[in-house]
DNA sequence: TCCATATTTCAACGAATATTGAAATGAAAA
DNA sequence: TTTTCATTTCAATATTCGTTGAAATATGGA
């Protein structure tokens, strides 16, 4: 992951609604959640969460797919992954015994991928 | 962890300058780096440095102590374990065979804690 | 004491961000 | 095909953010 990436993933996160919608995103796991679903939880106006929306997905966060008229968003665990690994790269210079870098959060691999 | 403090801790990161200042006192370790050190290395205004440090800081990310002229800066690394725990609580609603939340790096048992 | 070094404080400015309201699009139901 | 539902697009606005320059503070050395 490169620092721009990094960047781009925190800021995305870091906004209250956004870093709710996420959170929501990674509990509800690989199925997603529907926009309207996320609305109604966290009392936002629609065209408020799609902005939010565009934010995570062009940061790599989530995905997208529709299914009928309802557009389901879910996490990419991949992605903060990743994150958690650039922001403890090289931690205390590699000293094993004061530090320990670990992955967060594995998908699945029951599911099948989903692009964005 | 609250919310409100992951989102501050999260923008505090979400910031070219302040993402390579943290990186590297988190290489740097427990032992910290010095203000002049961090902008030397980085190419930054001491006083935007300044502003910089204060925002790492209030979001509980870094600690200073002074050394003679220098201020020293380190690294606080429960604040970076708590905010991936905060990101990755309930991974997929707690299915053990989906997720897999850890903590991101543990700090040193050996050396004495700093305050802010 | 006087000077140099290291860092912080303060005010000002342009750029980016989050929310809103109104209107548009896409898909399903009547 | 007309209507309804779910979501997105667009323009406008107030707020927040990052950097700069000049000046202030704190520490250590001559």
């Amino acid at each position: 992951m490169e620092q721009s990436d990094a960047v781009a993933a925190l800021a995305a996160l870091a906004q209250d609604n956004r870093l709710g919608v996420y959170r929501l995103l990674v509990q509800a796991g690989p199925d997603g959640l529907s926009a309207g679903a996320i609305a109604d939880t966290l009392e936002l106006a629609p065209n408020t969460l799609t902005f939010h929306f565009d934010r995570l997905r062009a940061a790599g966060l989530v995905t997208v797919r529709r299914d009928g008229r309802s557009m389901i968003y879910a996490a990419r665990f991949e992605t903060m992954n990743a994150l958690v690994a650039y922001l403890t790269d090289n931690c205390c210079g590699g000293a094993p015994e004061q530090c320990a870098p670990v992955a967060a959060c594995k998908p699945s691999a029951k599911r099948s991928k989903q692009t964005v």
